[in-house]
DNA sequence: TCCATCTGACAGGGAGCCCTGTCAGTTTGT
DNA sequence: ACAAACTGACAGGGCTCCCTGTCAGATGGA
C-alpha cells in the first residue's frame, strides 16, 4: 500500500517514453509485423511465434496487447483498408472536375497503390478472406466501401431513387467485383495495362450508379 | 511370381464389388464429408481425421484417394462447383423466352439452390478462400463462371464489340459481385427477400452486359 | 548508490494434427 | 477348408503451435 494516493499504474519512463507510449510501440510493430507476414507468407504463417519473431519481440508483449491471433490479425487488416480509404478519398478530394474524371482519378490512386504495395494489397484482398475473424471484419469493410461508393455515386450523379438497401446491395457488387478484378490480375490472369483497368472500372461503376437511377 | 500372364492388380470382388468400384465408392464419402465439414464447421476443422471420422473411414484409405487435406478440400469444391453450374445452366436451358426471362430464371435458379443447400452454399461462397489451394482453385471457377456470363450475354444480346479480356473482366466482376451479394444476405447483413434479390442482380447483368456492347 | 521496474531470451507443458505401422477379424477364390 | 486379400480400429512418433513461467541483465527514480 505505498503512495495510495496514486491511483496505481502511473508507471515512470524508460528510455525517455512514457509506459503507455512504449506499449503502443510495441502494438505497431506487431501490426506492422503482422501485416509483412500476412503479405509475404500468408494467414498460415503468421503465427503468434511469426508475429513476435517478425517483430522483433517475446510472446509475453504480444499478450500485452491481443487477446490471441485473430486480434492482430483483424488490427492488421484495419491498418490496410484504412490506407485504401485515405488513398481512394484523397484522389477524389483532391480532384476537381467532372463525375467521370473524378471516378477515373479514384481508380487510378487504387490500381497505383496496387502496383505500389503488392504485399499490403494480397492482405486486403487475398488473406483477408483466409480466416473467419478476417472474412467477418472483411465483410464490414466491403459494406462501408460499399456505402462510400453509394454515397459518392449519389454526389456525383444525383440521389438515387432506389431503396437504400438496395443501392447499397449495387455497391457491394461494384466494389466486391472490383476487388476481384484487381486480385485476378494481380495473380497475372487478366493481361490488362493499369489504363485499361481504370477504364474498365469506371465504365462498370458509371453503368450501375446509373443504372440505380433509371427505375 | 503366381499367373504371371495377368499384369498385376486385378484385384478380386468383395462385397460384390470390384476394387475400382470400392475405391470409388471410399473416394466418395470422403469428399461428401468434406463438403458437409467445409459447410458446418468451416475450414479449420476440416482436417483430414475429422474427415475420416465424419466418412466412416480410416486415415489409411484418405491416402488411398488423396495425396493429402489440399486434394480433398479442392475435390469437395469442384463437387459443390458442378452442383452449382448444372443448376445454372440447366435454368437456362429450360427457359424460353426473352433474354430477360431467362436471365431472370438463372437467378431464381442459383438463388432458390442457395436457400436449399445453405451448407454447400458456404462451401463455394465462404469456405472456398479459406485455403490457398482452395482460393487457387476457386479464381479458376470464377473465370469459368465469368465466361460462362460473357457468352449468354453474347447469346443473348449479341457478341460484344470489346477485346475477349475486356469482356471477360467485366463477366469477373458482375460474378464475383453477384456472390458476394449473395454472400451478405445469407450472413443476414443484406435484408433482401429472394425476388428484390433476383431483380437487382438481373438488373446488374444487363447493364453490365450492355456496357460492353455500347462502347 | 540501491532498489523497483522494465526488458529480452528461453524453456517446457499441453494440445492437436499428420502420417505410418500393427493387428485381429472378415470375405473371397480355390 | 485354407490361404490370400481386404477391412477397420487404434497406437504412437514427430511436428508445430499456443501460452505460461523463470531469470539474468538493463534502466530510471530516490
Amino acid at each position: 500500500m505505498s503512495s495510495p494516493s496514486e491511483p496505481a499504474a502511473t508507471a515512470r519512463t524508460y528510455a525517455g517514453r512514457t509506459a503507455d507510449d512504449r506499449r503502443a510501440e510495441r502494438r505497431d510493430r506487431l501490426v506492422g509485423a503482422t501485416v509483412r507476414l500476412l503479405g509475404e507468407r500468408g494467414e498460415g504463417a503468421t503465427t503468434m511465434t511469426a508475429v513476435c519473431a517478425e517483430a522483433g519481440l517475446t510472446e509475453r508483449y504480444f499478450y500485452e496487447s491481443f487477446a490471441g491471433r485473430e486480434d492482430v490479425l483483424v488490427a492488421a487488416l484495419d491498418l490496410v483498408a484504412g490506407a485504401i480509404a485515405d488513398v481512394v478519398l484523397a484522389a477524389i478530394a483532391e480532384t476537381p472536375g467532372t463525375p467521370t474524371a473524378r471516378v477515373h482519378a479514384a481508380l487510378a490512386a487504387l490500381a497505383t497503390w496496387v502496383d505500389d504495395h503488392p504485399g499490403d494489397a494480397r492482405v486486403a484482398l487475398v488473406e483477408a478472406t483466409a480466416h473467419p475473424a478476417l472474412r467477418s471484419r472483411r465483410r464490414e469493410l466491403l459494406g462501408t466501401f460499399a456505402d462510400l461508393v453509394v454515397r459518392e455515386a449519389a454526389r456525383l450523379y444525383g440521389p438515387s431513387t432506389w431503396s437504400p438497401v438496395r443501392s447499397r446491395a449495387q455497391g457491394l457488387i461494384y466494389v466486391a467485383g472490383l476487388a476481384e478484378l484487381v486480385t485476378a490480375r494481380m495473380a497475372g490472369e487478366l493481361d490488362l495495362t493499369t489504363e485499361e483497368l481504370v477504364e474498365i472500372g469506371a465504365a462498370s461503376f458509371e453503368r450501375l450508379a446509373r443504372a440505380s437511377l433509371d427505375r
